[in-house]
DNA sequence: CGTATCCTTGAAGGACTTCAAATGTTGTGG
DNA sequence: CCACAACATTTGAAGTCCTTCAAGGATACG
């Protein structure tokens, strides 16, 4: 139980920030919060379907996928998460997951007891409304990517998922220029998106033959985001960002 | 403005019983919501992408369904809401409207007013606790849904959704033995399912064929649940029913 | 009873998968 | 710092599930 200095809590101010205005007393009061820090392997699984937690894990550095594993061996990834977000946040509602959570490359992860989210949330409720819309706003996604995988083709999938990654890492700063660091795997993407690891690949040569992207060694670089975004028809809306300034910018 | 008697509150009572055990004060409360009740007619629109609502729509006899219209003219479905449901609850916290909202039937709704919904939670913290709750199980339902769309085949993911609607429609007691009303085209079922029409029509007589189901003149009849929920793989763990007993019956 | 909507059927084509194997990259221990 | 294993990317070829196009029946409703 370690009540660190701003670092720790600094991933989950950004987020806070990308969905309301914090005052000073609500960013102490988070930056006070009670965290058990862990440092995980690449993937490790946080929670598994089935279980019940007591504790909210926040992801502090690294990636982490959410998903489901089908009955014929295979899976369905059905969210990617960034530093700042609380992906099983869910859990305090939801006795039960009934999915999975685990990380997708090395990660630092702040446990949280759901008894000191709510305390935080009773002292705040602004707070509280933040996090109610940020379990909304994940909702969105997944409606945004049920449109993806219901209704696009492979190409125009995968740049949606490219333009959101890119727009939501740029929200909470980890972007570098038009570079992101991205852990996954196209095998990975396949997996969130409904291909096959073979046509993943087909069509990410195809993106950079277009010259919309430079994909290498986990970086990924848009080269031209305006052109990624019409082939994705990625309209940032539904990511609800506080400031659509920032995730409409080129 | 009407303020009613039990019968327009009820399938909100009986949906509200799905999340959390109501006291008699809670239930007072909830039936005291002042709505204002409208006849809609099949087709419509309660509420587009872009709009800013200040009520919210309870639905309380009808069918409707959220989806998003594709850049080609094509469209997705992203679920489909049976009476009781209030599914753009989420307008409480997402100001802007990501999708549309519309009927499927001819239906009657019961429009709440956001500032007389947060009134009711913060009068009754456990009823805001149960519109929370209702609003991360949309999300379980979009991931079940991703599931389907990104790895089964067309078989199993119209088993599947039958299943999940049969499920939900008994929970709020609109079953009648093993047959619901369901006044679904086949085009919707594929609009919700990522599927061509030709393809729903082809998959449905198999699953005919297959003694599975009878599905004439709006009204679905299951002949073999168990088998149904094996062709799906449904398991009804993702609907957070408080009475998991109704949900796993046959 | 006519018209719109929905369901059904056939045939051809396409987007993506599967299988199989080669090439490239990363990390680890000697 | 090289060798080697493990993993990820890439390529080719064949096959499949599903789509598209086109048209004929059935059903519902004013």
């Amino acid at each position: 139980m370690t009540l660190e200095t701003q670092s720790i809590h600094s991933p989950m101010i950004a987020k806070l920030e990308t969905l309301m205005r914090l005052t000073d007393e609500e960013r102490r009061a988070v930056s006070e919060l009670p965290m058990n820090v862990r440092e995980l392997r690449e993937d490790h699984d946080i929670v598994r379907e089935g279980d019940r937690p007591s504790q909210a894990c926040l992801l502090i550095e690294g990636f982490a996928h959410r998903y489901q594993a089908m009955g014929d061996g295979r899976r369905q990834i059905m969210s990617f998460h960034v530093p700042g977000d609380i992906p099983d946040l869910l859990s305090l509602h939801l006795s039960v997951m009934d999915h999975n959570l685990g990380t997708l490359a090395p990660s630092k992860c702040g446990f949280i007891s759901h008894q000191n989210l709510q305390a935080l949330m009773r002292a705040h409720p602004r707070i509280g409304d933040a996090f109610w819309r940020d379990t909304l706003i994940d909702g969105a996604i997944f409606r945004a990517w049920l449109a993806g995988i219901g209704r696009r083709n492979a190409y125009a999938r995968i740049a949606h998922l490219l333009c959101e990654l890119i727009t939501r890492m740029r929200a909470v700063g980890l972007q570098n220029g038009n570079s992101v660091r991205l852990p996954l795997t196209q095998e990975e993407i396949g997996d969130a998106l409904g291909l096959s690891t073979v046509h993943v690949n087909r069509v990410v040569q195809q993106l950079r033959a277009d010259g919309l992207i430079t994909w290498h060694t986990k970086v990924l670089t848009v080269n031209d985001f305006e052109e990624l975004k019409r082939a994705g028809e990625f309209d940032p809306t539904y990511l609800h960002l506080r400031n659509q300034a920032v995730a409409a910018a080129a």
